[in-house]
RNA sequence: GCCCCCAUCGUCUAGUGGCCUAGGACACCGCCCUUUCAAGGCGGCGGCGGGGAUUCGAAUUCCCCUGGGGGCACCA
């Protein structure tokens, strides 16, 4: 801890910033993104800037930003300027700050780094398919950037709205370097003349992003690998607004099990998907980091305070990554059998509230959360198992078809349930030693292994093959509920219709 | 078509020229423990995409190929 701690002093003015644009729900990759820059800026005792890139009126919405700003808080990422905190660089969301892109452009068209052009989408989309087809490569080919001053006034007398495009350098090269993968080159002819500002006058996310990176005094820019291509341009264009560029380090993507980008065709990618099949943030956490970056050879658990002391991008992998959806479960299993069991409680209790699931537990009379969570907690993966488990304690007796199946086949499953009923009935101290002590005597009074002697008791009071353990069961359960479904199990096998083969 | 990125067990990864007959974790398969199921313990299966080159020596360096991915938008 001290030598992080000493590393830290002349870091202290790192910045980086998340900058999702705010069109659905924060996907899991975002996630990803989010928590690489918000570990960077508190390992570095730097300011974590959320950023909504909102330029696109079409698909941006306000539940979107909702959800995003949501998931961030549930995953416990708390950000130091940005909406609802506010700060000294914002405003935070882009559509906010068109003052800025506007005068950006008119300076690099006052100096003739930029220029007006007259081109129709359509016309620019049938010059790329020409080229396309004829095996050019596909870049503009700077129609309007020799444009006349006369010919300008012209299109703009016929009523034309021009976009604004960034004179890019004909030849060169331009490098980034990478913090994860070093020094990348790309040609600047390859770049073409992009747009910076459109015909509607809104910024393209190019501008906006290199404006506000800069502007923000954004230090190290950490974001997925589909950004890097985009790289040379925003460096390009700080050069010509004279502005300094942050670092770079591009994440390689996360990827579906067939190994294509992951996405909705892969079933739950959203942070709140996750949220509600019952994951823990710290274990989703915890997972995510390992999804790309590992410290050594060995360590698989991270709490908070140890990723935030130990994460380096140095050791951010290049490879993109497979999710595991199993591997997740096991970790979430491992942070639910490891968490201090009230604390898990009140987590159920809040869970179960917010999914609204069957069984609701706590009515009066019922067992409460609190007395079945150490019943299940070392056999719960998600807190979705936890009602699983339980419904039974809430809800009349369902019998699972494997479950009842076993229990018409069990070996004196009749006399079996007769001798508990009978001892349940009679039982002076209703606990889970009293119930062990004596059925476990009555087992061996009748010569039964005692995992045979409770499984037809299990299968009569939960209808499951899998349940708790027992004596713990029965007791929660009480004697009146436990010595009733026992009895109405056994007329259950007596009764005529039961029979099987 | 052009530009760019990537390549170790099924999956996540360690590995930065000899410590590697490649280590750990998930999954899977056995066994143990056990009131079921989990959990836990022990063991097993399983990998450096291919070809050249450099070197006394390559998972590790270089080149080519192959494969995967991203970009080439008035989307972000």
């Amino acid at each position: 801890m001290s030598v992080v701690d000493k590393r830290e002093e002349n870091s202290a003015s790192v910045r980086v910033r998340f900058a999702p644009s705010p069109t659905g729900h924060l996907h899991i990759g975002g996630a990803r993104t989010a928590l690489y820059n918000w570990l960077f800026a508190r390992r570095h005792r730097g300011v974590f800037v959320l950023r909504l890139e909102d330029t696109d009126l079409e698909r941006s919405t306000e539940e979107a930003v909702r959800q995003i700003i949501d998931s961030l808080r549930w995953l416990g990422l708390d950000w130091d300027e940005g909406p609802e905190v506010e700060g000294g660089f914002g405003p935070y969301r882009q559509t906010e700050r068109a003052g800025l892109y506007r005068r950006a452009a008119e300076r690099l068209i006052a100096e003739e780094k930029a220029f007006y052009c007259y081109c129709l989408p359509e016309e620019l989309e049938a010059e790329r398919t020409r080229a396309r087809a004829a095996g050019r490569p596909v870049v503009y080919q700077g129609r309007c950037r020799g444009l006349s001053e006369a010919d300008a006034q012209k299109l703009k007398d016929e009523g034309h709205r021009p976009a604004i495009r960034l004179k890019t350098p004909t030849a060169g090269k331009t490098v980034v370097h990478d913090i994860i993968r070093g020094a990348v080159e790309f040609d600047n002819a390859q770049l073409g003349d992009f747009i910076l500002v459109r015909s509607s006058g809104t910024p393209t996310y190019n501008f906006a992003a290199a404006v506000d990176d800069a502007s923000m005094k954004i230090t190290h820019v950490i974001r997925g690998d589909d950004h890097l291509p985009n790289t040379p341009r925003q460096l390009l264009l700080m050069e010509a607004l004279d502005l300094e560029p942050p670092k770079y380090a591009h994440l390689p993507l996360i990827l579906g099990p067939d190994r294509s980008p992951l996405s909705k065709r892969h079933g739950d990618v959203s942070v709140d998907e996750f949220r509600s099949r019952g994951f823990l943030p710290e274990a989703l956490r915890n997972y995510l980091a390992l999804l790309g970056w590992s410290l050594d050879d060995k360590t698989t658990f991270f709490s908070t305070e140890d990723l935030v002391g130990k994460f380096s991008l140095e050791r951010v992998g290049c490879t993109a990554a497979v999710f595991d959806t199993g591997k997740l479960v096991w970790m979430n299993g491992h942070y639910i059998r490891n968490m201090d069991e009230r604390r898990l409680a009140g987590q159920i209790e809040d869970y179960v509230k917010r999914t609204r699931l069957a069984g609701l537990p706590g009515k009066a009379g019922r067992p409460r959360v609190p007395e079945l969570t150490p019943l299940v907690q070392e056999k719960m993966k998600t807190l979705a198992d936890f009602v699983i488990l339980t419904d039974f304690f809430f809800l009349p007796v369902n019998f699972e078809e494997k479950a009842l199946a076993r229990l018409k086949s069990a070996e004196r499953a009749v006399e079996i349930l007769k001798a508990t009923a009978e001892i349940l009935s009679s039982l002076p101290v209703f606990d889970a030693e009293s119930l062990e002590v004596s059925l476990r005597a009555a087992a061996s009074r009748m010569s039964v292994k005692v995992g045979k002697f409770l499984e037809p008791v299990r299968i009569a009071v939960s209808g499951k093959a899998v349940t708790p353990g027992m004596f713990e069961t029965l007791s929660v359960l009480g004697r009146e509920k436990s010595v009733n479904r026992i009895k109405a199990a056994q007329q259950l096998l007596q009764s005529p219709g039961s029979n099987q083969d």
